[in-house]
RNA sequence: GGUGUCGUAGCCAAGUGGUAAGGCAGAGGUCUGCAAAACCUCUAUGCGGCAGUUCAAAUCUGCCCGACACCU
């Protein structure tokens, strides 16, 4: 049997330093990179997802990066389907795919190798589920879920309105719930070869500070501006709108709040969002942690990396 | 110096005699088709201080401290 494709996976929260730290290992690995970032694959969002310059690839070869027009409707599953495709693409010719971001449910999904349902979403049904929880609230929908699946329905919390929508959603359309789906989504192992390292500072303290000083950064390269025309843009821009370095100044946009304060807001949202993303990466099987921002990391990978392809052997 | 208003958690804030709402921040967590989303849990033995009234005080009384406003 073919052996697995080798994996390297950057990961952590924002404002760690992966995106230097992947391309200096992409030069000495002979590799090329995967973006795993939900907003980054969007065009026109550069500053405010803080996604690579042209400058800072250096010639390293990157995928799935801003190459989605912001109307485009994307999910877990495509980004799966499309980083597969890439790895493959990548490992053919040789080189070492390694995988950058900071979207734990994309990396998790695609390093486990889930297989999400076959059919796409069906917007009408979706739609029909909305009109009925506007109209008559979440507990009709939510006693269906128990109905129907209450293995998963008894998982999730009521007012957590989506997953009790998604659940139903999937039921009414495949007529399979979301135990069976979740059951039927897990290959028996692993798609990869793959090393995961997680990038962190040594306290939250020191993270936070590095988050607002970006903040700061992204503001004299001319945020405003992009997020002025995502602001323009934000009916068509379903996924891109509710991103963060945006949706924080429409405020300023609609002269509801100060720019100072959007800001804040905005350093704000981003510290929060860290300490979600860290939630995701800690139960991540088999990661390791190496410091955010040092120059050291880089020989670090390469000696975890070596190490563990020896082990392999 | 006088008069008045106010002082509740890191911040905002409800409560005017019956045993400290809520929001934000913070911490922890969930995650299978919008995930930078959405959601869950925890977080004041105590209401500026001290005395008093009362079965019972953040709530009433007195004094003190502090802030603000106006007056002299």
């Amino acid at each position: 049997m073919a052996d697995k494709a080798e994996l390297l996976v950057i990961c952590g929260p924002t404002a760690t330093g992966k995106t230097s730290l992947s391309v200096a290992l992409a030069k000495q690995m002979n590799g090329e990179i995967i973006c795993a970032d939900s907003m980054q694959i969007y065009q026109n969002l550069s500053i405010g997802t803080a996604r690579v310059t042209t400058a800072e690839m250096q010639g390293v070869p990157h995928h799935l990066v801003g190459f989605l027009s912001p109307d485009v409707r994307f999910s877990v599953a495509d980004y799966v389907k499309m980083a597969q495709d890439a790895i493959a693409d990548i490992t053919a010719r040789g080189k070492l795919p390694i995988v950058v971001g900071g979207t734990g449910l994309y990396i998790k999904s695609l390093v486990e190798g889930i297989q999400f349902a076959a059919q796409k979403t069906d917007l009408s049904v979706r739609e029909d589920l909305q009109a009925q929880l506007d109209s008559a609230g979440i507990m009709p929908l939510y006693a269906r879920l128990l109905q129907v699946d209450p293995q998963y329905g008894n998982t999730i919390h009521p007012n957590n309105h989506g997953r009790v929508l998604r659940a139903l959603e999937l039921y009414l359309q495949t007529g399979k719930t979301m135990s069976q789906q979740l059951a039927a989504s897990r290959p028996p192992e692993r798609p990869y070869q793959d090393v995961l390292i997680g990038l962190q500072y040594a306290t939250r303290e020191i993270l936070y500070s590095a988050i607002n000083t970006r903040v700061d950064t992204m503001m004299q390269q001319g945020l405003l501006n992009e997020a002025e025309q995502v602001f323009l843009h934000r009916d068509s821009y379903v996924t891109a709108a509710q991103a963060i370095g945006y949706k924080e100044l429409f405020p300023y946009f609609t002269q509801t709040d100060s720019l100072q304060n959007c800001v804040e807001k905005l350093k704000q949202s981003s510290r929060n969002y860290a300490k979600r993303q860290i939630t995701w990466f800690a139960r991540m099987e088999h990661l390791m942690w190496l410091p955010a921002n040092e120059t050291g990391s880089a020989a670090q990978v390469l000696k975890i990396w070596n190490e563990t392809k020896g082990s392999l052997k």
